[in-house]
RNA sequence: GGUCCGUUCGUCUAGUCCGGUCAGGACGCCAGGUUUUCAUCCUGGUAACAGGGGUUCGAAUCCCCUACGGACUACCA
């Protein structure tokens, strides 16, 4: 599918943070613009007034950026077609409804909202479809029912009006998606939907159209919730004499548990972020999580996201962005609904961080560790990296694994003490210190030979001492290998938390 | 209610177009192994073609019906 003039576009409005089934389309249009040396263009739709909301413009450009997504176009960037926000472009939709009023596509109406749901009433009533259609428009006020003379004495008189397409009455309409193959509505089921509010401002219909003509846009690449709009879209298409770009509609990304598709509340609910950036309510001040937030490199989170909906038919499931513009393929989206797995995030993530090199995971944890206010030295953070990094799915879990070598512990699990520390236990410790002074090279190996030749000359089993041992250094009986551990904290910090041990456990008894 | 879309292991999915391997992989889960511990890791296992009819020697795959799920149904996008 090598098109020489490929454009895509993003097109949200800025009424919250975008959630990650935005930040899959987004993907998607991504990869398939590069894949066919496309052009990916952000426009802010914004032509609802009533439903702007602080901060959500740059939420969504923030966002993308983190996940590494790149606009050729937009309000920042610039390009050949702007205005990038629909409200900017006001008086291209007001030239080009009239041009359909013009040509007997769409009309005037004056209806009232009450007059409106008075309509929809009686239709329901008698058991008819609610919709502002060829049949029921004859009985409301507009510009098809009203004489020429009263409609030009309500415009005159500055009375509001919206304006709708004028729908045919009985005519097959055509959707060719991508995915889908062919989908076919007969538009008796569509209704004459307002194309230009009385606000003076387009509807998504009409603005979407317009912009994506003029911004020639060749693929339409979207949620699955356009779809039964899309009949609508490829009329005015008609209506206007334009090309229509391709369509594809893009499958929904569901709620991990039950069905429907996956919310703002979601996340919360269930314990995983729905959006890539966390998200204050400029309102209500209320938080949401975000997945930069909770740990997660954005390479994981769009490899995750890659995945769910679309796969590349191979078994390979770890992609760089590049691999991922490389493999990418319409043909291999899915048609059904996705449920999101937390799991399998994690999991991902896991993958990543295993994948960064000692180095570059230890600038991350030593970040954190500053956070916490420990400073510490850069190699032997790295060597510490190395040792438990197999351990984490998270930066964050560094710490969990390796908190010992940076204080001391706080509390001697009580099992263990109850369980391995025998009347003889300190003795065999001390015996221990003592031993260790003769190490020249502290080092894994070498602490391992003297610990084994001192228990095989004592004739004690490994399990007896070396559970005591970690006891003593890190407090519980978890952790990496121990011999490493000694090493990595030295000889003097050793014996200084055997004897503190000692001490401890001893005076409790 | 109406319109449209969808349905393979618990989850993501391969296989469907061009009917023919015990329906393959991954996450999770379970078991075993490794280990000083916990985790990782390794090995193995569990588990699915929504149901019913056709067409056919043969259907997850083609056709029809049913069921279930979802989206949409605003002067929101």
């Amino acid at each position: 599918m090598k098109n020489e003039n490929v454009r895509v576009r993003f097109a949200p409005s800025p009424t919250g943070p975008l959630h990650i089934g935005g930040v899959r389309t987004v993907l998607y249009n991504y990869l398939f613009a590069k894949k066919n040396n496309g052009k990916l263009i952000l426009r802010i739709e914004d032509t609802d007034q009533n439903r702007f909301v602080e901060g959500a413009e740059k939420y969504i450009v923030d966002s993308l950026e983190w996940c590494g997504i790149k606009f050729d176009e937009s309000i920042d960037l610039g390009g050949e077609f702007g205005p990038y926000k629909q409200s900017e472009r006001k008086e291209i939709y007001e030239k080009f409804v009239k041009q359909l009023i013009d040509n007997d596509k769409a009309y005037y109406a004056f209806d009232t909202s009450d007059e409106l749901e008075e309509m929809r009433n009686r239709l329901k009533s008698e058991k008819k479809n609610p919709q502002y259609d060829a049949v029921s428009r004859l009985n409301m006020k507009n510009s098809l029912s009203l004489s020429t003379e009263e409609v030009k004495k309500r415009l005159d008189s500055g009375e509001t009006y919206v304006i709708r397409i004028k729908i045919p009455e009985n005519e097959n309409i055509e959707v060719n998606d991508m995915i889908r193959g062919k989908v076919v509505v007969n538009s008796s089921k569509l209704d004459d939907k307002v194309l230009f509010k009385s606000d003076g401002m387009p509807t998504y219909h009409l603005a979407n159209i317009v912009d994506d003509h003029l911004m020639e846009i060749s693929h339409v690449i979207r949620g699955e919730e356009w779809l039964p709009s899309a009949p609508l879209h490829v009329l005015l298409y008609r209506y206007f004499g334009w090309k229509s770009p391709e369509f594809a509609h893009l499958p929904l990304l569901l709620k991990p548990d039950g069905n429907g598709k996956l919310s703002k509340r979601d996340g919360d609910r269930l314990g995983f972020p729905v959006f890539p950036l966390q998200w204050v309510d400029p309102k209500t001040k209320e938080i949401s999580s975000g997945y930069r937030e909770a740990g997660y490199f954005p390479e994981a989170f769009i490899n995750m996201l890659a995945l769910l909906g679309w796969n590349p038919g191979t078994e390979q499931e770890l992609f760089t962005m590049d691999e991922l513009i490389e493999a990418f393929s319409i043909d291999r989206v899915g048609k059904s609904g996705s449920k999101f797995d937390p799991e399998k995030a994690k999991w991902f993530n896991h993958q990543y961080l295993i994948a960064k090199s000692d180095d570059e995971l230890a600038k991350l944890y030593m970040q954190l560790l500053e956070d916490k206010g420990i400073t510490s030295e850069l190699n032997f953070v790295k060597r510490i990296c190395k040792l438990i990094k197999e351990r984490a799915n998270f930066v964050e879990d560094l710490w969990n694994q390796s908190f010992f070598f940076f204080q001391l512990p706080e509390s001697y699990d009580a099992k263990i003490v109850k369980k391995k520390w025998k009347e003889n236990t300190p003795q065999i410790l001390i015996e221990l210190i003592d031993r260790f002074e003769n190490i020249n090279e502290f080092v894994a190996e070498n602490i391992e030979k003297v610990i084994k030749d001192y228990l095989s000359e004592k004739n004690l089993g490994m399990g007896q001492v070396m559970n005591v041992i970690r006891l003593s250094l890190v407090g519980s009986n978890k952790g990496p290998d121990l011999f490493t551990i000694i090493e990595l904290m030295g000889k003097e910090e050793f014996g200084k938390r055997i004897k503190l041990a000692i001490k401890c456990i001893e005076n409790e008894k």
